[in-house]
DNA sequence: TCTGGGGTCCTAGGACCC
DNA sequence: TCTGGGGTCCTAGGACCC
């Protein structure tokens, strides 16, 4: 058995935390440059806001029912998401997690016999030690756990298990294919065209059929709809495959010298993260675009690939390559809202393929290295930013529009919240 | 006026090999 | 008129997720 761990509304939640006050009313919380919801209360959901939907749109509903719109404060998020992580710890010794926000859990086996109790339990404590609702769903497969954590949101305790697989049958019934995980709005579309409305349709649909309508990926759904484990959640813990950096700003430019600086220090960020991780990158990619939205004319979007002559975590190396990239799909005339560097074919940092016909330096290479790990103390001690490289220019960043960021509570000392005794 | 950011996996088709 | 069979690797693009 597996058990989804979901939390409720998880950045609002954090939000309500600290503040108590909001419990009850409706709370939003904003994407970056406050332009999309990306978390709602049960009370900012009533009032029909949806999750995606562009902020300015609800401004006016939301602010004559007395509600709140928070603007992202993703440091303080993480922080939380940790927590209740590590307090999940505790209910198994198999804990994948799947995203910010949710957890897949293996039932031990103390818990087989009663699911249930033990899924209440987890609420609880998770509750207790970090403030945070959660719902939990548990089943046979992954695909069936995410379902039923998808009932446990509307369930008066929180948890639903789903039993033997002719309840599980009934239920698939009455679930139109939708909400499956994994069927989006095209795939949805497509089913939809081809006569099935339910998930149980689906699930029953034959292989062959399914195989040919679209591809092996939704042939395994089947299979776990109908109880048998084909779908590994993956850990978010473990060692990423490429990394992105990418913003909309604030305010549109039309200026090389702004974009150059911009994805120069989005590379500067994403190779921060790079050595984190122990990796090096084999491959960069650098993108620039204006909004999408206004008339085609004036729209333009375009990105580069450039591999780099051997992998490096070396941030004047990669910013060199992603400059001149830029450089290569810049055109002047039109106005651009947003960049994006992209660092793919990561691998081991210490599993390296010496080039046959540039031999390596070795005494140049440990002295990048000393560079960026000093660096890296630098910037950990004394925030971001406090050392970079020349090209990311001088000005502060271009600002984020953040209206209404709350403290990061958890993370910074000078923001901690205070408790007044009277 | 105002529309986010970061990932994964799969497939088809092209280029190349023997 | 008729034109083999079996592979690999790479990339772009599509679909999904939170």
């Amino acid at each position: 058995m597996i058990a989804l761990v979901d939390c409720n509304s998880f950045y609002v939640s954090c939000e309500r935390v600290f503040r108590p006050s909001l419990e009850g009313r409706a709370v939003l919380a904003l994407s970056n440059n406050d332009g999309c919801v990306v978390s709602r209360s049960r009370e900012a959901k009533a009032l029909g806001v949806q999750v995606g939907q562009p902020y300015f749109e609800v401004a006016g509903i939301v602010a004559a029912h007395d509600g709140v719109a928070l603007s992202s404060n993703f440091t303080l998020y993480a922080d939380m998401s940790h927590r209740v992580m590590r307090t999940l710890d505790r209910f198994s010794p198999s804990v994948l997690v799947y995203s910010i926000d949710e957890a897949f859990l293996e039932l031990p086996p103390a818990a087989v016999a009663a699911p249930a109790d033990w899924a209440r339990e987890i609420r609880r404590i998770v509750k207790r030690d970090t403030g945070i609702p959660v719902s939990v769903g548990v089943a046979s497969t992954c695909a069936l756990a995410k379902l039923a954590n998808d009932r446990a949101k509307n369930a008066p305790d929180g948890v639903c298990v789903f039993g033997d697989q002719a309840a599980v049958e009934a239920e698939l019934a009455r679930t139109p294919l939708e909400d499956i995980w994994g069927i989006g709005p095209r795939l949805g579309a497509r089913l939809r065209l081809a006569g099935l409305v339910t998930a149980l349709q689906f699930a029953q649909a034959s292989d062959d059929w399914l195989r040919r309508l679209m591809s092996v990926v939704e042939v395994r759904l089947a299979w776990e709809l109908r109880g048998t484990p084909c779908l590994d959640p993956g850990d978010v813990r473990t060692v990423r495959k490429t990394m992105v950096c990418s913003r909309t700003f604030a305010q549109a430019t039309m200026k090389f010298e702004m974009l150059r600086e911009s994805v120069a220090s989005y590379t500067a960020r994403v190779a921060e993260r790079l050595r984190e991780q122990g990796s090096q990158a084999g491959l960069l990619q650098v993108g620039i675009s204006t909004g999408y939205f206004g008339p085609a004319a004036e729209t333009y979007s375009n990105r580069v690939l450039v591999r780099l002559d051997q992998p490096t975590d070396y941030t004047p190396a990669l910013t060199a390559e992603a400059v001149e990239g830029l450089r290569s799909i810049f055109k002047g005339g039109y106005l651009y809202k947003r960049a994006e560097v992209m660092l793919a074919e990561l691998s081991d940092k210490h599993v390296r393929q010496p080039d046959l016909f540039r031999p390596e330096d070795p005494v140049a290479l440990a002295k990048q290295d000393r560079l960026m790990t000093a660096m890296d103390r630098l910037n950990a001690e004394f925030g971001r930013d406090a050392v970079r490289v020349g090209s990311s220019g001088y000005r502060r960043m271009a600002k984020l529009r953040q209206a209404n960021r709350s403290p990061r509570y958890t993370t910074h000392w000078d923001e901690l919240p205070v408790a007044k005794a009277c």
